[in-house]
RNA sequence: GGACGCUUAGCUCAGUUGGUUAGAGCACGGCAUUCACAUUGCCGGGGUCGCAGGUUCAAGUCCUGCAGCGUCCACCA
């Protein structure tokens, strides 16, 4: 054993073990039907992403969970991954073209992947090697890329599989259409956001009666042109006459019908809506019941077409300030009034997409209401709860999936469709995993898929699946996952997705699954949210706000370990975290103070046999053990469970809590301070030290998963560990346990040694509070007066006299039936005051003493009330009662005891 | 428009099924540096638990309403 450096040093001591880690194979994962599997999949990081605030926290999480299923022996895989993230990365590497003064269409779809390929080889892995520095024990071995030829094939079987059973079908439809990307999107990718523009006024006059108008507004006079019709609530009088009639439309000149929907609102605007098919979903949908023609006005990148009239050729914001202006021009523009709506824009690009018809690939979501079953009963937990509803509620109003993307970058469709034939036709589509054989007579589908229409797999995918009924000993050992850590907002994206997936597509095909099927199926039994990372003044964090920290530099600066102990501190069930460095900062401070205990034990004497609980326990005396030794004894045993059950429960805050409360409080500030003095005695130096090392051993393993490398390099120090031996090997074990192997040694924990030296600790903390009040913080030999409230506290007091007065600083404590004539507290064992011989500030201390008597008496009025009254005494039950009586007692006592303090100061 | 969540000390948050004087960390003020740690220790001040009702012997905790904040969902042009 070295000797240990009076500050703890993260950088070398984090390179070592992890380098070491690595070499010697302790994350690789291993089908092991002797023991219990646990799996988690990461969620798959960007290729495009860097390292953020995000990730540490939902990383840090993951590791926790899978570095105490290690300790527990189970088989524990913890696979990583990357995701191709189509439109990012497509984005990424055009502008990186465009630098070049090309576009992907000068390459070439080949070329282009080759382009985009390479940029993922170099910049894909750059997340994963950061965790690593976080202390990520990932499998690394078992990395998975979307795009993997093995992963790929599970891609395409999926489609292939839900296109024979009938769950995706191709079709024209009004999809979300990013001008940018010139891709379709889905739903989920569409952001909607409150945006400011115009309500134009306008009128459209009757072709049957000339000089007369209908009133319309719009936000989007641009889309005039392609106006099929009027439309009116069919119940709406003021407008009946004119049902089958015709409006002449002012833009791009025609006559339009005026038809009867029961989708317009009366109330809205002037009751009448103009109806353009093609740019808007209700009014497709009313143009669908109509059969109005669909009159597309806008090219793919948004600029106005051929169709649009005088507006052809423009910009559609621009063919927006247009339109108004040529009504305004025809007098038929009769208000423009500034307005707010809500406007969907483009998730990546984020502009405001536009509603386009266009042909898709969509799916039907199989395997709804098993999907609302599994999470409903438990059967896939989420974690808090309250994302149930969220979850059944998108599955209650689930949407057809478009997933069909308009790129080159991501799993090609596969799909051919026969030369010059109606691709409408199934009879002329071939969907396979293979091309046709005679492909010379085929063309294949040019779009990719939704990158979610492959990362719903993830579970499944890497774990080797690749079509229905498909097994291997990983899948069977490991799936379902035992636990997912991701953000809520990809609760729909991905979460209810994956459990789709599975449902339908583990298994062989039913159309209807029992209970027990969907606990076979489901991807994983657990999912825990964590919160969206904040910065301290609420906001999101943004590259362009510039308020994101870089992880690697806290890292160096604090340390993984204080990093990952700072952000988990804060990291409130699910709720948003406000980021502060202050946090991570006490992350940093309690690592040095584990660091410097440790050292403490091993400047105390010599290294004992810590290589098991039992070999420590042998080590102490059970004659030798006073008060304090089974107070932390019996807190220690308390916080293994605590510590178990908040893990066993996603509660991380109660997991670190409690370590930091055992650490701080019952282990450095009490127990360490008040063994010091037997410390020095050679009688009983031996137990105390076996009890420092029972301590910091169960501590060092209960917090391995939460600051994995001080915890190793900790644990090696003491020497609880030997050369190849691994902390993360070492079960921490239950309380019950920990107290089995503390009772064989003849230690029976005594649950009145907890509540003595709470006592004594009152005692202490009051008689270092006069002292601290009377400028006598720092005297060393100060002189106090004890009056014992019982012959117990007085026996407590004389037994533990060396430590008592060790702790407050003081000379001697003289025993008196009454302690007055100066500062006094009173405490749980009885009254303890300073003996100031003369030099009292009286009128001070009487002060202090009244105003303690004022918040007594207060308390003695309302306890006198409760009790006195009937109401309360015959209904509370007795332990309640005898709790307030007590309390009265107790008050009144100590009230009285201030008073007669108060009379003596003169 | 609907749903969910939040509102407790200056700040960030704990507060199990209602039950004995509402807690912690940070910040703040005072004191301390021979004896593990100043990335430390000791002591202290600081809260009518968002507002208004209700249920109950008893409400921070349960119910109703209101207000403010946040998030998600939603085809009012």
């Amino acid at each position: 054993m070295s000797e240990i450096p009076k500050t703890y040093d993260p950088a070398s001591v984090e390179t070592k073990w992890y380098d070491r880690w690595l070499a010697s194979g302790c994350f690789k994962a291993a089908v092991d039907t002797s023991k219990e599997p646990f799996a988690i999949m990461i969620p798959p990081p960007n290729v495009t992403g860097v390292l953020h605030m995000g990730h540490l926290l939902n990383n840090t999480i993951q590791d926790i969970l899978i570095r105490r299923a290690r300790q527990e022996g189970k088989s524990a895989l913890w696979l990583p991954g990357t995701d191709h993230a189509g439109i990012a990365t497509q984005t990424r590497v055009e502008r990186e073209l465009r630098k070049t003064g090309k576009t992907r269409h000068d390459l070439g779809r080949e070329k282009f992947n080759e382009v985009a390929a390479e940029w993922r080889d170099k910049h894909g892995d750059i997340i994963l090697n950061q965790l690593q520095k976080l202390g990520a024990s990932c499998d690394w071995s078992r990395k998975v890329h979307t795009l993997d030829a093995g992963y790929s094939k599970a891609v395409l079987q999926t489609f292939v599989t839900l296109y024979e059973r009938g769950y995706i079908f191709r079709g024209k439809r009004m999809v979300n259409w990013c001008p940018v990307s010139l891709t379709g999107l889905s739903d989920e990718e569409v952001i909607m956001k409150p945006s400011k523009g115009f309500m134009y006024r306008m009128r459209y006059e009757i072709v049957e009666r000339p000089g007369e108008y209908i009133e319309i507004s719009t936000t989007r006079p641009e889309t005039i042109p392609g106006d099929a019709a009027v439309a009116v609530h069919p119940d709406d009088e003021r407008y009946k006459h004119l049902i089958g009639l015709h409006v002449r439309r002012p833009i791009a000149p025609a006559n339009i019908p005026i038809v009867a929907d029961r989708a317009v609102e009366k109330d809205f605007g002037s009751g009448a809506l103009k109806v353009t098919p093609a740019h808007d979903r209700t009014d497709f949908d009313i143009g669908q019941r109509h059969k109005l023609p669909q009159i597309d006005v806008m090219r793919p990148d948004g600029v106005m077409n051929d169709l649009a009239g005088p507006l052809a050729g423009i910009e559609r914001f621009k063919a927006r300030a247009k339109a108004a202006e040529l009504l305004k021009e025809s007098g038929n523009l009769l208000e423009a009034k500034p307005y707010e709506n809500n406007v969907g824009f483009s998730e990546r690009a984020d502009v405001p997409i536009e509603p386009r018809l266009s042909e898709q690939w969509f799916v039907k979501y199989p395997k709804v209401p098993e999907a609302l079953r599994a999470v409903e009963s438990g059967m896939v937990k989420f974690h808090p709860e309250r994302w149930n509803k969220v979850y059944a509620h998108w599955l209650n109003n689930i949407q057809d999936w478009c997933i069909s993307r308009q790129l080159w970058w991501g799993h090609r469709i596969p799909v051919w469709y026969r030369k010059n034939a109606d691709r409408n036709d199934p009879a002329n589509r071939h969907v396979s995993l293979e091309a046709p054989a005679d492909v010379e007579n085929w063309i294949q589908e040019d779009d990719v898929l939704d990158t979610w229409a492959s990362s719903w797999l993830w579970c499944l995918g890497t774990l080797g699946w690749d079509k229905p009924g498909s097994t291997n000993p990983e899948l069977k050992f490991w799936y379902p996952t035992s636990a997912l850590a991701t953000g809520p907002d990809i609760i729909f994206l991905w979460v209810a997705r994956m459990i789709i997936a599975g449902l339908e597509l583990h298994g062989e095909e039913k159309k209807t699954l029992t209970d027990d099927e969907i606990r076979a199926r489901i991807p994983f039994k657990n999912v825990y949210f964590n919160g969206i990372i904040r910065d301290a003044q609420g906001r999101k964090m943004s590259k362009s706000l510039g308020n994101s920290p870089e992880p690697l530099d806290l890292i160096a600066k604090f340390g993984a370990d204080g990093l990952r102990f700072g952000l988990l501190s804060i990291a409130p069930k699910g709720a948003d975290i406000l980021f502060s460095e202050d946090r991570v900062e006490q992350g940093r401070n309690f690592c040095n103070k584990l660091w410097n205990a440790a050292r403490f034990r091993q400047m105390s004497g010599p290294a004992g046999d810590c290589s098991s609980d039992a070999a420590i326990a042998a080590r102490i005396n059970p004659a030798q053990c006073d008060a304090d030794d089974h107070a932390i004894l019996g807190r220690l045993v308390e916080t293994v469970d605590t510590v178990g059950n908040a893990l066993a429960e996603f509660d991380f805050v109660t997991y670190t809590s409690s370590l930091f409360e055992f650490f701080r409080t019952d282990y450095c500030d009490w127990y360490l301070e008040v063994s010091k003095s037997r410390q020095q005695d050679p009688a009983s130096r031996d137990t105390v030290l076996a009890v420092q090392d029972l301590c910091l051993r169960k501590l060092l393993q209960l917090m391995h998963p939460l600051t994995p490398f001080i915890s190793e390099e900790l644990f090696h120090l003491l020497g609880c560990a030997g050369e190849g031996e691994y902390i993360q090997n070492s079960n921490p074990g239950e309380g019950e346990a920990l107290a089995g192997v503390l009772a064989k040694v003849g230690i029976a924990l005594d649950p009145a040694a907890v509540a003595a030296t709470a006592a004594l600790r009152e005692f202490v903390s009051g008689a270092r509070a006069i002292k601290s009040q009377n400028n006598q913080a720092t005297k060393r030999d100060s002189k106090l007066k004890f009056a014992a409230r019982d012959e117990a506290s007085r026996t407590l007091v004389e037994s533990n006299l060396e430590k008592i007065k060790k702790l407050v600083g003081a000379a001697e404590v003289a025993f008196v039936t009454e302690a007055s004539g100066g500062p006094a507290a009173v405490t749980p064992l009885g009254t303890v005051a300073l003996d100031l011989t003369g030099s009292v500030d009286a009128a001070a201390e009487k002060a202090r003493l009244s105003k303690e008597i004022e918040k007594l008496d207060k308390l003695i009025a309302s306890s006198e009330a409760k009790l006195s009254n009937e109401a309360f005494t015959s209904k509370a039950p007795p332990h309640i009662l005898e709790g307030a009586r007590n309390q009265l007692a107790e008050t009144k006592a100590k009230r009285d005891e201030f008073a007669r303090i108060i009379a003596s100061l003169g």
